[in-house]
DNA sequence: AATTGGCACTCGGGAAGCTTGAGTGCCAAG
DNA sequence: CTTGGCACTCAAGCTTCCCGAGTGCCAATT
């Protein structure tokens, strides 16, 4: 159905397209990839990619575009995903090294990705539910208010306040943290909560009200609001001219984490790098838009997510590059942190 | 210089450019504000405001257009501020005073002032060095690796984890947060600093090098590394058709720190309401835009800023009123925290 | 059966010209 | 100082025209 030439065509027409920006031709494509046939033959090649619906034209007599479906294969069979460069890598080895911290290592990293693919670039906090607890700790801000901090494994620090039905002693707090630390210390988040469920038993009966109440913000905070966090970055690489078109959307899709989580969660699972095109995404305005995601994680797991979303219209061999490779760096980072 | 009637036609031309978003001319003039005097009149009063600079004509054959200028004399001396509706402020406190956290109440004023103004909000965290020492928590993640946790009493919780230059113990642990909190509890940050440098002779000669690599952390993180963090949003109403000039600038300057930074810090320093315009503010590129800042605290002290931006050619009583409510209401909720 | 040159056809986009009307400046009269 | 009148200007929109890139199809060639 596809020969090889006609598949070599689509991939010319993608390279072309993307780095024009205008609808190629058969005459501009011959000259510029060295086919060995005419134009007239690369016509009929284009009227049968057309026909398959990988391409399109914007309006006769011009050029090709390739459709959602042509960079689908393009991004399937015909591109590899390009390297980065060794400088590269060590700048940006370098440059994540140096974060300290669980929040300037996502800053950076969405800086990073942002500078090297100029796009916009989106990275998820490491999962609450996927992690374990380092450390719990309680702090007594006045007598009936405790701040409740939980860190974890994956360098995460979660804040609370809590108000107290009782007033309590700093001996309350030293005993209840105590208790707390002891059974969930090194424990998943998971598991954590079912065991905070049972723990009421060891604690004096007076200060009942108090521990449930700090139980509940630890569960009610660890699962039920197990707040994803999701930060972007790039926001200006929009301003290119070619996207003016639906900007507002696109805009609006970022500031709404609700939405970033259906993007991102809609990418598989997988640490594997996966690239949604265009109408493949589930986010209404969203629609002229490519993300190219993959997880990142510190063992072999996965924590989270990071992203890159552009116009269809992009460099998807490089952006692979970029967004697998930080990725990996990213995770070793992690690990030593 | 400038009559009665002459500070009437500059109101109204700013006015009625600003909801039109077109160069308005004498005919309109007249008919739009009652004016009980002849488009003839108008326009010798035009040419006069012309004259000294207040407004200019974008091309012959065209109505006047407000210059900074203008807009600097509308704001000083022709409008006032426009209170926000019973309704609104009612919504604001609701909507604020269910926030949880510092985190959260930064972010649900950012959201708050961007819907309200439908322009990009920014808002500063409250300034550490202006805060209190609440509470300092160490927890030792690994024999050589500590995680330091300051709490101010504004809510910012400022986190660093530390390698240690010799193993320690929990015993260790506790006994320097002991001293730590003992002698920085409820100090203000700039006198805490000079505290931790003359701390040393409390520790046991054993662990000084560990107890010093804390201090310096500490020293670093709280005056050096002043971290003023600065989020902002709606950036989505950037999107707004008469903008798209200089929209990448606008983009780039939002997303740099710095840049940010250097932009509120020109407002005044006062808790009072600040009107950059244009060319006014210090940030090139952002010369197309207004900033309108106020400071907000908890105590009478102003602890941080929180701004809106927008086109030059904004509400100017809107956006003064919605900032200063929300100025308002911020420091409320602070205090309560 | 695939490839190729030739040719007629299409149509977006830019250039040029035209018209329109909003808006001005100026002046002389009230 | 205000006003009506009037000539003047010029951006923006419309129409028209033209050009050329690019196509599809066909008959000839390999």
């Amino acid at each position: 159905m596809l020969d090889d030439r006609k598949l070599a065509v689509l991939r010319a027409i993608v390279k072309d397209y993307v780095s024009t920006n205008e609808p190629v031709g058969s005459r501009a494509l011959v000259d510029r990839h060295n086919l060995d046939v005419s134009p007239a033959t690369i016509r009929n090649d284009m009227a049968v990619l057309e026909e398959q619906g990988f391409i399109t034209q914007p309006h006769t007599s011009a050029g090709r575009v390739p459709t959602d479906k042509g960079y689908r294969l393009f991004v399937d069979r015909l591109s590899g995903i390009k390297p980065l460069s060794p400088a590269e890598r060590r700048a940006i080895q370098t440059y994540l090294a140096a974060s300290y911290g669980l929040d300037d290592v996502v800053t950076r990293t969405v800086r990073l990705l942002a500078q090297l693919t100029r796009q916009v670039a989106v990275v998820q906090y490491p999962s609450l539910t996927r992690s374990a607890v380092r450390h719990i700790e309680l702090v007594r801000l006045a007598p009936e208010k405790l701040l409740v901090v939980l860190i974890t494994d994956t360098g995460r620090v979660e804040q609370r306040t809590v108000d107290l039905p009782d007033p309590c002693e700093d001996d309350d707090v030293a005993h209840l943290r105590a208790v707390l630390n002891a059974s969930l210390d090194g424990r998943r988040l998971t598991e954590a909560v079912e065991i905070v469920a049972g723990l009421t038993d060891r604690i004096p009966l007076a200060s009942r009200p108090n521990a449930d109440a700090v139980f509940s913000i630890i569960m009610e905070n660890l699962v039920e609001r197990n707040e994803e966090k999701i930060v972007f970055g790039g926001t200006a690489n929009l301003a290119a001219p070619d996207f003016s078109q639906g900007l507002r959307e696109v805009l609006e899709a970022l500031e709404e984490q609700v939405v970033l989580m259906r993007l991102l969660g809609e990418a598989s699972d997988q640490s594997l790098l996966t690239v949604l095109i265009g109408t493949e995404n589930p986010v209404e305005g969203l629609r002229t838009t490519s993300l190219v995601s993959s997880g990142y994680g510190s063992g072999g797991e996965t924590l989270a997510k990071l992203a890159v979303l552009g116009p269809t219209r992009m460099d998807y061999p490089g952006t692979m590059g970029a967004v697998s490779a930080v990725a990996r760096y990213v995770g070793e980072i992690l690990m030593e942190t």
